[in-house]
DNA sequence: GTCTATACGGTGATAGAC
DNA sequence: GTCTATCACCGTATAGAC
């Protein structure tokens, strides 16, 4: 079942991280999509900041998906770190550095300006962590190591991300990988468990 | 001297960071600079994209600056870029998380939409790298390995100051700052030279 | 639920007076 | 150099018919 608030909000997904929330109209999601235009305010009476808070959930939903995949594959969390990280670089390179980080751009267009949409934005980034600490958990980290490690992780990815898009070249991605597969072996080795 | 037409781009490196390039109007920025609103075009014949330009080349200046002390302050590159993390941390928490990377916002938003900002912000950040990989080369790494580990201290800054904004707390530049001096002395000590 | 029409404010940019 | 006036377009949001 298709529904068409269900295409709308998949569809301001990818517009929302290719351009971002103020480059992204109403009439571009609507017109994308598919879906009939006389009912957009039917499916989401907050306009377009339930749109956007609906996306960026959605999106959350969708990266931590793909996270726990990679992290499940991999008997060390390192080498799950490390195929995610080329992962996204195939993606960022593949769609001509136009798409990938699917929360940053939105995240810092409305940290000033949106409390519902930076919430959500907050969530976002707190659920994906989550999934990155309950791996190092399993792996035997502590609680409080695994949260500083698992938002190391977060950040990092985005910075990469950030760069390889910037500068078209997946090289900060890749640079990123290296570093922190290292970094996660480093500190897993060194735990009592390990 | 200041000109009207360093005011607009002072006054654009403020909002641009804050808000972004789709979010900061003309007019806005021209009001809160003091400039005279009728020779905006004189100034600047290149309309918005060449204020972006501008603004982001300043932005650059001024950054790579601001490394360029930090990192000389001190004996050791690692003990130069955590205080210098722990200065942008504070100053992030400072401004409200704000302000804080005034690249990363344009960055992302024209990345796919103008060429030549796009241009710039390509130039911005390479030039910032060049001033860790110098400082890199200094204490002893070979140029590949220094631009390597460069990059990868661009990109750690720019996802810890993005997830701070957005989280509005400083721990992701604080995590990053003792993960990232403890990688370079690490690399260092490991040199031939070290 | 979906449509069309429209209100209302804003945008970047230009023209021409001074 | 600076001003005012104005352009054509776009944005979000709403009203009312069906």
């Amino acid at each position: 079942m298709t529904t068409p608030r269900e295409k709308i909000i998949q569809t301001a997904c990818n517009l929302l991280e290719q351009q971002g929330y103020h480059a992204s109209g109403l009439n571009e999601i609507i017109q994308a999509s598919g879906a009939p235009k006389g009912s957009l305010y039917h499916y989401f009476p907050g306009g377009k900041t339930e749109i956007a808070v609906e996306a960026v959930g959605r999106a959350a939903e969708t990266t931590a998906r793909i996270v726990e995949e990679h992290l499940a594959a991999y008997a060390d969390p390192d080498e799950g770190v490390r195929t995610l990280l080329e992962e996204i670089a195939r993606r960022v390179e593949e769609s001509g550095y136009a798409a990938g980080g699917p929360l940053m751009l939105v995240a810092l267009e409305t940290v000033n300006s949106s409390e519902p949409i930076n919430h959500a934005c907050r969530q976002a980034y707190r659920h994906i962590q989550s999934v990155f600490s309950r791996r190092l958990m399993a792996a035997g980290m502590n609680e409080a190591a695994a949260d500083s490690l698992a938002l190391l992780i977060v950040s990092t990815i985005e910075g990469a991300t950030l760069l390889s898009r910037t500068l078209h070249s997946p090289q900060p991605l890749r640079e990123a990988a290296g570093f922190l597969a290292e970094h996660i072996r480093r500190h897993l080795t060194s735990q009592p468990g390990g």
